[in-house]
DNA sequence: AGTTTATATCGCAATGTTACGATAATACTC
DNA sequence: GAGTATTATCGTAACATTGCGATATAAACT
């Protein structure tokens, strides 16, 4: 008992939840405006600005990597994450659409 | 360990992420896909279109109305849910205005 | 090569989510 | 009132998520 039935739903429904999921936590949600208003942000500087420690920043990152919200590029020893405009995109337009469905 | 850290961050971040975990689930965008489609549908109505048994649909149900989504008008024995237009308005642009933070 | 710096991954504990059956609660029907 | 129908809640099992410390990995610097 207890595991997800994603196969009783639409790819649209998954992709709908999938994204969301990746904002459902204020941790994510913190870092996804840190990384917009400074354009490139490394694991080290979200770790001086949010109080969480630095493998728990990183495992949120891996998170937000694996819905292809952002994308990091290595450089020299330390790496730089920037949103994934392409993804972005794409999740913006598939949330507005669902939320456009109710008319007012 | 692994107690979620909420008071570590903003309302307004708290606010995205808790609307963004009620459609992290594509059961919950399957119900409120219906309840759009339908105007007003009950939980009857909900058992016959999802193969999830009664308990975890009721239990889906209300998690939107906590979230504030929906709302339920006792009809009789039965309920119907429709969605609630005033909440997803707000959570529409709370959601959008997230999205719109990054320019193309 | 050894040291420092930056990030990722492992292992684990605490908590939360999802699903179901069983049961309770409420309102119609006879 | 007894029986039926509809929804909510309880109890519980199986996972999943969140967080941290410890450790691994990789690059840069002496």
């Amino acid at each position: 008992m207890g595991v997800s039935k994603f196969e009783n739903f639409s790819t649209k429904q998954n992709l709908i939840a999938s994204y969301s999921k990746a904002l459902s936590h204020p941790a994510r949600v913190a870092i996804l405006e840190e990384i917009i208003k400074k354009k490139k942000v490394t694991c080290g500087h979200l770790v001086q600005n949010l109080s969480l420690a630095q493998s728990t920043i990183s495992q949120h990152l891996t998170e937000l990597k694996n819905t292809g919200l952002i994308h990091g590029d290595v450089l020299g020893s330390s790496v730089e994450y920037s949103i994934n405009q392409k993804h972005w995109q794409k999740q913006k337009s598939v949330v507005e659409v669902f939320f456009g469905k109710v008319k007012f």
